[in-house]
RNA sequence: GUGGGUGUAGCUCAGAUGGUAGAGCAACAGGUUGUGGCCCUGUCGGUCGCGGGUUCAAGUCCCGUCACUCACCCCA
């Protein structure tokens, strides 16, 4: 017998109800919001992450799967999607049809990475990026707009949290004077702080051990306090916009977000709901990544939110509808009647109606059985007997009613009764 | 990659000190002749993850291995 391959899943029938519910509550939402769907191919060239994402970040270092097709081309199943988002929008020429582009996306994500509870190797996200547009609305709209739609979905204990990290040239400075400042102190630190003191510093933020901590409260510069004018005033109305949203939000100089295209305003979503791994999304500005991709200096802002971690807090606070159904279905006996029975289901479901018919041959109480367990709402019985007569009968599975029809005229007849 | 937990019927789980397995639910069939949901009865269903070892005897002890899971790193 052949298993799944590990973090992959099977959404099965009695799950997928809840996919479709929760796609379409987000559609709705930006579709109000005026984005428009995007879809790219599952794997890209994997250059494109490599210069995208930057070679330092754990993602494209370790954990993406990458192979080389018969043409020797290195290809990788898309890790994240707004770099091919971006791709896309470079290479399809969008920024010709208007100066702001506004996309989203939902699709299945790869990175191997060791699965636990909210982190899958193939997991799906949505997301959706305004492209074109530098300035704070477009990163107030992202913040609100998912928040939004986390509210509609009717998860309220959520926690957002915003940071700014600067434009490149204010972060560069930053870093420097981070950097200086920490590096007399390199050996208090642990092992794996020493290593991100120089291949990645801003993750000294991220470690857990307190005696870390407590080592960048006392020597560490906040980044609020070293960023340019523009960069400050932007945050500020970012902030201004999402209180008069009544987005709230709390500022945490901490966040840092493992992806190198990040500029400006960073932000992350997290419940208490899920595990240890309790972000539900996150994003930002990332004001280069066009050009970084060999395209036109163009700003962007953009938010990926975990459709599975979604999903886990939906079920926790049990926010979703129990699906509808709304079958007739028709119970055969004896071999006469199979022929009269299949026409009518043909002609029922031209007609609109959901319909199904027994399969099995069994008993009526079997077929009976069967119609009530899928949640008929009408059983539609056809014998040999009613075959002589021209006859059905049509049994209503709520109040147990039924009564008998002419069968030559039946969907005339249905009509009035199914409404 | 590192550490912890778990692995017994389709599902959820019980199986003290070792003596070759059970329950509930589900499935299926009956409870009079062609009618569901409740109730009752019965039936089906397990090489106890896999491989070694100890023992007269192992689901139960030991070793190994695989899988799942949670956590670290990082992220959705």
């Amino acid at each position: 017998m052949y298993h799944r391959i590990k973090g992959t899943r099977d959404i099965l029938p009695d799950e997928i109800y809840q996919w479709h519910y929760v796609e379409d509550k987000i559609r709705n939402y930006l579709e109000r919001c005026n984005y428009q769907e995007i879809r790219t191919p599952l794997f890209e060239v994997t250059e494109l992450f490599a210069r995208g994402i930057g070679t330092d970040t754990d993602v494209v270092s370790k954990e993406m799967y990458t192979f080389q097709d018969k043409g020797h081309t290195s290809l990788t199943l898309r890790p994240e999607l707004t770099a091919p988002v971006l791709r896309a929008y470079l290479q399809n020429n969008l920024n010709q049809l208007s100066p702001i582009t506004k996309l989203y996306y939902l699709g299945p994500l790869f990175r191997q990475e060791r699965p636990q509870k909210g982190r899958l190797r193939q997991f799906n996200q949505f997301g959706f990026e305004i492209i074109g547009s530098e300035h704070p609305e477009a990163d107030a709209e992202v913040i609100q707009a998912v928040f939004a739609i986390y509210q509609e979905l009717g998860i309220n204990d959520l926690k957002v949290r915003i940071n700014s990290i600067g434009s490149r040239d204010s972060r560069r400075y930053y870093l420097d004077l981070l950097h200086k400042t920490l590096a007399p102190h390199a050996g208090e630190f642990c092992a794996t702080c020493q290593q991100r003191l120089e291949r990645n510093i801003l993750r000294l933020f991220d470690c857990k051990l307190e005696s870390c901590q407590a080592l960048l409260d006392q020597y560490a510069p906040l980044i609020l306090d070293h960023l340019s004018n523009a960069d400050i005033l932007h945050f500020e109305e970012v902030q201004a916009l999402l209180t008069a949203a009544f987005v709230p939000f709390e500022i945490d100089q901490k966040l840092v977000r493992g992806l190198d295209y990040y500029t400006r305003t960073t932000f992350e979503i997290t419940s208490s709901l899920l595990g240890s791994q309790d972000a539900i999304c996150g994003g930002g500005r990332y004001d280069h990544l066009a050009e970084d991709l060999d395209g036109p200096p163009t700003p962007a802002v953009g938010v990926a939110s975990g459709m599975e971690r979604l999903l886990m807090i939906l079920n926790e606070i049990q926010a979703i509808p129990q699906p509808t159904v709304d079958l007739i279905y028709i119970a055969i006996l004896g071999d006469n009647a199979r022929q009269a029975a299949f026409q009518l289901v043909s002609r029922l479901r031209a007609q609109g109606y959901a319909v199904e018919m027994d399969f099995m041959r069994r008993s009526l109480k079997a077929q009976m059985r069967e119609a009530g367990k899928k949640g008929a709402d009408w059983v539609i019985i056809i014998g040999e007997d009613e075959i002589q007569k021209d006859q059905l009968i049509v049994k209503n599975m709520t109040s147990g009613e039924q009564k008998n029809l002419q069968l030559s005229r039946a969907t005339e007849q249905l009509e009035t009764i199914l409404r």
